[in-house]
This record gives structure tokens, sequence and C-alpha cells, in this order.
DNA sequence: ACTCATTATGTAGTAAATTTACAAATATTC
DNA sequence: GAATATTTGTAAATTTACTACATAATGAGT
């Protein structure tokens, strides 16, 4: 079954090509398309005016097997369409309407970016990172609180692993680097100055360079290995709220691949890390 | 047609509460929705070996008018493209599964914190941050990082933030503390005894704390004001990985809902500090 | 313009699927 | 261990969808 993306849009385009009441049909669904994956064939036969097996007929001309098969595809295509949409919060809005609107704008986020997930350069990035002597993470801002994030992550390799928001100290690590050193740069716009300057000197010396930023931006452009994430649209006026999110899956990701790369018997030291830290909580009551 | 976002999440977590018939139904279900929602009412249920009545009664329950209307809910539910409840990564997994698990993971834990989130607790958290001289950002381990960025993002509303890592220091700012000062700590098990001490320590001040941690933990016991999030199962063997995704998005809906509080005129100002960081950037190509 | 062939549409009956009402079985409480 | 409540299944009723066939409409050729 080859589940078409829009189904309406398909309708749509055939319209023409439609008997008069197979036609009939097609705008009986169009008008309300929400209704007729609810209707029973009987009532979208008398809402289009047309007899049922008409409406049967035209299920099967668009590929269904029937009538609830199509309603099934049309429910499908319907839901997938009206997913992606972001609404920015309104100074109208109350406690009921903008945290649901944060969080859908959220999960919106990841699930475009899921869709579009830069695959082979996780996987070179998984590479680089599992063979690297030392890693740097480095962002500035917001993107300083999902490099420290990340350094609580990778820590956990046997790899020694840093992070520093000053700018200063970034250069002078990134002068003194050497083979064996990566460095990780994180910024969601991969224009900011300072940042990229200090790849810029790092590049200069024989460690690996990767960043998770902007396409085409000029953190990118210094980087060996650059794993894209889609710039979206400044729905969120004045603060980046959904990029960090997805810069942390990301992380996420990379740091199971690099688990993965370590293999099965890398697990017992993950539980003695995770062990080391039962006596600092209070215990279960 | 309340169109629940992602419906096996809801089946998944009701499960212990089902009868024995309608677990069997779930189970089936869970197993192989996209089956489900092509089957009818007696394959299904022979799949789950209980009888029909048994499935027409387990979607009513789910909030469906019959089966058609539930396996209209589950088609548009996994049309979203977010597949299975929670699955953990496997070392079999490879760079074309494992990505996507952990974005379906993550995108899962929002959808469901969203589903239940504390809405009042939510708009006194507003309140008090709303209000405060001076605001503090307490987490230890990751929850450190998303102090920081807590931290980034409440600087803007003119109220002095303070983020520190260091127990010692919490401890020392903790005891200084006096009216209209607010303690925010943030911690995923609600049990670091380091961090449940600080705010043992704030709450013989005059301070104010709220936290956003597990409810009825040892941390929320010590708070005027808990923002609880449920603590999910452990999924993630060694790291948590989705819990402070949510935390992140709930500091989000509370700098949103300051500045909602602030009105209007408070925009000009964010803009300004929003302005003051281009220089810091390359301009746009 | 008329007939024949072709296509389109509807009618009616049939089969299938879903729901309801009720009865049996199981679990729970006192 | 009896009484009550809850769960589950059986069987009938109802709704829904499909098939076969008949009628109507359309179009081509003479």
């Amino acid at each position: 079954m080859t589940s078409e993306p829009n189904l309406l849009a398909v309708i749509q385009r055939q319209l023409n090509e439609l008997n008069k009441s197979e036609a009939k049909v097609a705008q009986a669904i169009l008008n309300a398309p929400e209704e007729a994956t609810r209707s029973s064939i009987a009532s979208l036969a008398a809402a289009a005016g047309v007899s049922e097996p008409s409406v049967n007929r035209f299920c099967k001309r668009f590929g269904a097997t029937g009538f609830p098969d199509f309603k099934l595809q049309l429910a499908t295509s319907l839901a997938s369409g009206v997913r992606y949409v972001s609404r920015a919060v309104e100074f109208s809005d109350d406690i009921n309407t903008f945290p649901t609107k944060l969080f859908d704008n959220a999960i919106n986020a990841l699930m475009t970016a899921k869709e579009e997930l830069p695959l082979k350069a996780i996987a070179r990035a998984v590479d680089q990172i599992a063979q690297a002597r030392r890693v740097y993470f480095f962002g500035l801002g917001t993107s300083a609180a999902v490099a420290r994030d990340a350094e609580h992550k990778f820590f956990r390799f046997n790899v020694p692993v840093f992070t520093h928001e000053d700018p200063l100290m970034q250069r002078m690590l990134a002068a003194s680097a050497g083979v064996g050193d990566l460095f990780f740069f994180i910024s969601h716009t991969g224009r900011t100055k300072v940042l990229v300057e200090a790849a810029e000197i790092a590049r200069q010396t024989e460690a690996t360079i990767v960043s998770l930023t902007a396409e085409g931006s000029p953190l990118a452009d210094q980087s060996h290995y650059c794993i894209n994430v889609k710039i979206e649209e400044d729905t969120e006026q004045y603060l980046p709220m959904t990029s960090r999110l997805v810069q942390l899956v990301i992380l996420d990701v990379l740091a199971a691949g690099v688990t993965l790369r370590r293999g099965e018997g890398f697990t017992p030291h993950l539980a003695r890390i995770k062990d080391s830290l039962k006596d600092t909580r209070f215990p279960t009551s």
C-alpha cells in the first residue's frame, strides 16, 4: 500500500477526469474532508447526492480496496498534513493556551528534524568522536548550556572531555591542539564571530573539527564534518527555543552511537558510573 | 473531536489499569498498530484472543464512539510518524534505526508531558518568578546544564539571575537568602542529597522555593511551589535523556509566562537585548 | 435523426461487520 | 461461603458495505 502523502491534492488534480457522480463525491469530500473520514458510505452518498455504489467506485478509482480503506487513507493523509504548523505565542494567550503552543512547537521541531536527519554526517561524527584522544565542546550563549550537557554525556566514554564558555580559553585551547584532538562546535546560527574564529584557529592545527550548526554558515565552512540542522523561521521572536532541543537530541544520538561503537562489553563501565551516584541520593521510600 | 496526538502512548500508560481481556486487546494493538487499523473487529478479537464486544468496550474506554472511530484515531495518531511507544536502543541497532528511536522517545516524552501539564503549578511559579527580587537556578549534573539554560533565558526580565553548580556555593547562597529571593531547584529525581540540603537551608529563610522535580520527592517536600514532572521508567538505561528536554520546555513555558505577565510594553526591551548580539555575528550573506 | 454499443449510474439484495442486550462466569466483599 | 459487583462472552439486532444486475445516459456510425 503506497500511502499517498496528500490524497486531497490527488483528488483535486483529477477532478476534471472524473464522471459526473464521481466528481460530486470528490467535491463533497473536498468540502469536508474530516467529516468524510467519520461518515458512513450512506451519509457521504447522500451528502454528494449520489448512490452508495458510486461512492464505492470512487474509492476504488483512487487505489483503495473499498470505502473503509479509503477513509483510512484519507485520515492518514489529513493527519500528516495538519501537523507541522508552528504557532507563535501572542499577548492574548493565557495559561491554557501558551504552554500547549510551546510544547507543540517543540514537538514539531523534533518531528521535522527527525525526518531530515543527516545520517551520514552523524555516522561520520560518531566515528570521529569514538576515536578521538580528547574532545572539546564549544558553544556560546544558549549553546553553551548544550555544550555543558554534552560534556556530562561524553565523559563516560573514557575520553577526556572539556567545555569552556570563555572565548579566550576557546581560542587558546584551539591554538594548542594537535592530532587526536576533536573540537565540537555548537551554534544555532553558525555566525557567531568569536566561535568561528576559534574554529579557524583550530583548523590550522592537526585537530579534527566537527560542528553542529546551520548549513552553509561560516562555522560549517570551517569544519571537517558538519551536522546540519535546518535553521527554522523565527517563530519564537526573541529566543531560540526549539533549536537547542534538536541539538540536544542529536547529541544524544551521537552519544548512543559511540556507545554502540564501544560494544556490549562497555555496558558494565556505564553501569559503574551510574552506581557511583547511588550514595548521593536519598533512597526511594 | 479531541484527536489524541499519541494514542499508543496513552494505551501503553494505562496498561496496568486494564482488565485482563482489555489488556490483551491493548497488547495486540501495541504489537501491530498499523495492522490493527486495517483489521476488522473480528480479526482483532481473534488476534487478541478475546470476544468482539471486548474489543468494542476497549475502544470506548479510550474515548472512541466505537471500533471504527477507534481505528480512525489510531490511524491518525500513527500518521504523525512517531511509531512505537518507548523503544530502548539495542546493540543490534544501526545508524538507520537508533537515531529514529531516540527522536521518537524524545517526542513521546514531550507529548506525554504536554498532556499532563500541571498548569496551576506553572501559573503560580510564573507569579513568583515575576515578582521575585532575585532568582537562583540550582541543579546538579545534567540538571546543571538545564539551570544554565534557564539563566540565559530569565536574565532578560530585569531580574538578577544566578546559577551555581557548586554545592557549597548553593548552600551558602541559600543560607544568606531573604525576602524576595527565589530559589528554583531543578532535579530529575528530587533525591540528590546536597541539593535537597540546600533547599532545606533556604527553607529556613524568608526566601521562596520553587522546584521542577518528581512528585513526592524529598525536594518537592521542601518546596513552596513544585512543578511535578512525571518520572518515567528507565528506558534509557544509563542517561536521563528525555526528562531534561521536558524540563527545558517547561522553563520555556515559564519564561513565556513571565513575558506575557510583563505585558506588551516589555517587547522593546527584549528586542534591545536581541539587537545587542548583532555585532557579534557575521552578517548573513 | 435513429440504432447500436458503450459507459455511467442506480436499485435491490446479500454478505459482512458492528453494536446492543442479556446471561454466564469470575472476582470481591463482608 | 453467600451476596454483590465486575468482567466476559453469546446471540440477536442493526448498521454498514459490497455485488450483481438493470436501467439510464452518452456517443458513434449510418
